[in-house]
DNA sequence: CATGAATGAGCCTTCATTCAT
DNA sequence: GATGAATGAAGGCTCATTCAT
């Protein structure tokens, strides 16, 4: 009989917060324990260290997003153009909603000495590239490069989040809509 | 005699080789000065520190870049569609030409702790902004945010290069074309 | 029911084992516990450290050796070479037979912070002291020095295990004799 | 030019002092900075961390030893037994002069974790079997298993160290005496 | 009796930076 | 200008031990 072991959630709640915030190798499992209320030993009863936290909480998360923006990307019955919507859509939703974890995928995708993003079981760009790959056999879109097109589309949303974490812009409705028409006429639809 | 200060030309071709392929934070000053065949201490004969080196080499590197692509974004006499794909051009280009330095600039933009790079002086986002704000004064495009669309535009050219590093495309001819095409459809050239 | 704590044998198997192989230092209780199918808590319900643990299997495992080694070498009635053959003759014996805990002594001898195997209640060493002291007063050797003669008598025998365990020789009957002679001439018996 | 690195010298000491006194595990690498009024990184400008320090201070040690003991072992035109003689006296001699040095060298030789005496270039093993192989081949001691034999002498000379070391007796020049004459026995010399 | 999360002190090591030479 | 030994402040991690369950 484990105790609810409530603490393990506190020290994942401030390991994303604080790598979202100041990134992976700024982060020290001191600030860690710390934010957490709890000491510098308890992180490595649940992880072997840091770096392999870091990687675990990357890809739960990771998944987790993919696997909700899935269910827009191939809803079923949906016509294209409206299940991009969706998914386009989708992503700012989650950007709004979770900011933290967002920042967290979006920092902290290039600072793994080792691993890598598309690693991850199920991302978003092999997901965007099925997409693609999909839509193209169907007949709807022009034949193109998918792994390029993946490129594209990721390209155009995420640079919007990071100017947006820069306070260059800030992202509203017509925002949103205007990425949404971009990565239409990126992909030719409609 | 012996030749001049070179060392330092050394030094900096180590450090931006060291941080284009390990980043910032994983390039101890005692890699640069090994690579560079000198000694920790020489470092400081030229440079306060090692991420105040890191910062000026990476506005040096964004700024003679941003120089010579200026040149192609607002080339007088050029006709719109010409100068954007004038300007893609030359930023693949640059990139096959100085893979490692364009590598510092893309790995080094969020490593560093306090700066920024939009902060630059001369940055290439600045520039597309404006190249938007002109071309949509001039009534060749339709008037849209500059700072989104520069975004935007941004956004494809840089994942492009993401994903050749990742090994999930190669950038060729017809690559560059596409993002070419791509970038005239989000700015609703042509 | 359920048998009674065969967990406290095996807790006390693995360290010993361990204990053998890696040494003290080397040995954690996480080590320990996990080699025993318990976990870490477990051992503290019957030991009060690790230390305690291991200096009292240490001394329990010498205590037992010694007692046997005693019957031999103090046979009543028998005559002095036929038990110091015998009584080498068992170590090696018993070497080959618990080779585990055998290391587990030679291994461990020197590796207390504080206690020492000359500190043991009924230890090797004070029984060949008392031996050579018998003989001597029984006129059957020439005088000697016992502390000195015990020392070089337990160097003879134990150097060899040491070689056994690195693999310098291989003991055998043979060997064993040779070891047998080889002490008969320090303590000029025959 | 480097300065005269006085301070590698008092590390070097202090370490072997720390360790001959309180075993490898036992001393910590701020001990041996604090008692060599230096700070904890100062070591890892001259060793890559404190095992391979040990490691590579024990070699050196044992190999200047092993050194000066062949001179005596193998001194040309010497008769056996008095090279015998001499070698045990040399090493008892040396034993009294370096007893940090020595202590080191026998605290430590089980304490390493990857390596093992043995393994070390130059070590008394080898030469006291070289010695053993050479005089059977002369004809001057009967034939005999010279790696067992080596284990022998060594284990009678070491054995009385380490009772000294334990203060179970008191080396002098009758117990010298007592040891050549034990080692003359068990390689059955005159 | 057993569990295992948590502690807390300490360990080895790293590294940007300084400074006597 | 250059050297490299030394510093000092962390940093990640280990581990014997405790204790609420």
């Amino acid at each position: 009989m484990a105790r609810p072991a409530v603490k393990k959630q506190d020290m994942e709640n401030a390991a994303i917060r604080l790598f979202a915030t100041k990134g992976l190798a700024q982060t020290t499992v001191k600030d860690i324990a710390s934010e957490a209320g709890v000491t510098e030993g308890a992180l490595y009863r649940h992880y072997p260290g840091k770096n392999a936290m870091a990687w675990q909480l990357f890809c739960r998360e990771i998944e987790t997003f993919s696997a909700e923006l899935g269910t827009r990307m191939f809803a079923p019955g949906a016509p294209l153009a409206a299940r991009v919507e969706a998914s386009v859509r989708f992503i700012f939703d989650y950007y709004g909603k979770y900011p933290v974890q967002f920042a967290f995928i979006l920092l902290t995708q290039h600072g793994f000495p080792e691993e890598r993003i598309l690693d991850v079981a199920s991302n978003p760009n092999d997901m965007v590239e099925r997409f693609v790959d999909e839509a193209v056999r169907a007949g709807e879109i022009p034949s193109m490069n998918s792994s390029l097109a993946s490129g594209l589309v990721l390209g155009l949303v995420l640079q919007v989040m990071v100017m947006d974490r820069y306070d260059r812009i800030e992202i509203d409705g017509s925002v949103v809509d205007d990425v949404v028409s971009a990565v239409k006429r990126v992909l030719m639809i409609g």
